[in-house]
DNA sequence: TTGTAAGCGTTATCAC
DNA sequence: GTGATAACGCTTACAA
């Protein structure tokens, strides 16, 4: 029924406890002959060591964190999914909070994480994220930084090359023949910037003279409201003066889908009077009419890495001493129907 | 830095650890004006209880799991949601494995929950779940079935009204005017029986006579090629006898936008040719082109219910004498472009 | 009403 | 190479 414990293994081995612990840790004080019985006969009685008790012991929990703004984000849920196969191989329980763009939210789950005994977390900082906060934080638990990596914290940090992927998107509307070229983005949620950079740089490559206009915020809150208004006013006014051929790129998923959607219902038709490339990191995209071209992110490595440089970083024995890194990876382009020429 | 503990708390109120303790347990033991000073006292130091310890003692570890077959599904990344809601309310923690429709990984990942010293589990059985390991596994620990929940198991149930869901979307299309109605579904995901007998309910309720080539059984593991095999023949053959006006039932999330997309690339056009409603979880819903009609099944509360009992279990002194219940939501429709007369 | 002490299952220190 | 023993922080009989 309920596991057999060291101490009982002693007891049929004529053994001490401690004798058994050290075999079974394959310590060098054991000998092999010794090692090789406790292993059988663990093996028969199916011995599987109480994680509570070595917890207890070791001050760890063997269980991380990932926070996260919205599971329902299939970038963010993608990097779940990496976290989760990363912690699982390693065989560390993962828990995952939602911030909900919000920053209260996030720490209050970074307080009830740390209640619980979490040996460490990885966190994508929600939209208005505190950072004095996860300072503080940091001090008292690793953390590592996932997606939104722009904080000045002394810690692993996890991201993509934002610039390359806007510009790579940027130039991709350009070489279908688009020189007027709208850009929507989520406010304050950090990667925003350097997309805007790589758009820029894109247009400044191809002598296209850059818009404030053509750059729509959209604040996370009312991301739908507002982008319908932005986006209508804008493109009836382009389209009515037919300037020049139009396109769009979407910084987010939600942002990308979105305004698709809000194309759709002003009967505006893609890719012939709007081209449209976005961020997205779901299999939806070829599923929508037209398909929708993507640039997709490295959301689960993200994860996986995450976790790894996470674990390393609760296992060392000097956590403010290590050497951190930042690990950049590479978006790539798909191209489908909602872009083509 | 490190919580302050029982131990310390005593030495500096000069009392001894067990009256700390059962004072901030609020024994009926302590008087009142102890109780008052331990937890001033407490209240000044931070005091955290180790949850560690704690478990240790008590043989809960506190954390409970879900198992899915897949995060990126977004009826079942919901249930995850509300089971975290519920979890996190409770002060439980919550960690979540994928079994990509795999019996062999549901096992496994079964297994390793139980090394982790869960307390309990919500799984939604993969498509070829084995019945005989989950009531193994029931033995040794409690489980709650959500949304899958035609299984021979005696435990909390939670699910929706498959048969009321599929009546309601089939009644739907017929209203709208179409006779002859094609219903896509998953194979063996046990959900799929129900949603059939629905759709037939509201074929005879209405005197249409049900053709066994209308359903569309597609297998998880191929389901876009199947899928589309399948459907461009079936209504190539339909739409050029133009027969009946053509309606399209997809009764899950993935199935149903797949379905879309193949409809798209084909460039027959929704609803004229083909009125689609789908069981489908996600706000894409709405910007789809066309919009698409949908059944929502009450994904969060699922989630949420499953964790309340079962935690109800697990806190229970004899959880092998409990008068198990089976809920039963319902589903709401929502009608969109996709299946406009 | 409060205190003492055992024990949960490990690991780690030190003696043999 | 092996074994006693303490310790991790808490709960809980039982004793006072």
């Amino acid at each position: 029924m309920s596991n057999i414990t060291l101490k009982e293994l002693a007891m049929k081995l004529g053994i001490s406890v401690s004798t058994v612990s050290k075999a079974l840790n394959d310590s060098f004080e054991i000998s092999d002959e010794t090692k090789q019985r406790v292993r059988d006969m663990a093996d028969e009685y199916n011995y599987r060591p109480n994680i509570l008790a070595k917890s207890l012991k070791t001050g760890r929990s063997n269980t991380i964190a990932v926070i996260i703004p919205y599971l329902a984000n299939p970038f963010q849920s993608q990097i779940l999914e990496g976290a989760q196969q990363a912690a699982n191989e390693r065989n560390y329980k993962l828990v995952f909070m939602q911030s909900r763009e919000n920053a209260e939210l996030e720490a209050d789950s970074l307080r009830t994480l740390h209640q619980q005994n979490i040996d460490g977390v990885i966190i994508t900082p929600s939209a208005d994220s505190n950072l004095k906060y996860l300072k503080q934080f940091h001090q008292l638990c690793p953390l590592v930084l996932v997606d939104r990596i722009d904080f000045d914290l002394p810690t692993f940090k996890i991201g993509v090359n934002n610039e390359k992927g806007a510009f790579d998107a940027t130039q991709h509307l350009i070489d279908m023949g688009r020189t007027d070229i709208l850009v929507l983005c989520g406010k304050n949620i950090g990667v925003s910037q350097k997309r805007i950079a790589g758009y820029k740089k894109a247009l400044l490559a191809n002598y296209i003279t850059a818009k404030e206009e053509n750059i729509i915020q959209v604040d996370y809150g009312q991301s739908r409201e507002d982008l319908i208004k932005n986006l209508t006013n804008l493109l009836a006014n382009k389209l009515k003066e037919h300037d020049n051929p139009i396109g769009l790129l979407g910084t987010t998923d939600t942002l990308t889908v979105n305004a698709l959607g809000i194309l759709s219902k002003l009967e505006i038709s893609v890719p012939a009077q709007v081209a449209v490339i976005g961020f997205a990191n779901t299999e939806i995209a070829e599923s929508l009419n037209p398909s929708l071209s993507t640039i997709i992110q490295p959301a689960f490595e993200i994860g996986y890495k995450g976790v790894e440089k996470l674990i390393q970083m609760v296992e060392s024995k000097n956590r403010f001493q290590i050497d951190f890194d930042t690990t950049i990876l590479d978006t790539t382009i798909i191209q489908r129907r909602s872009s083509k020429a």
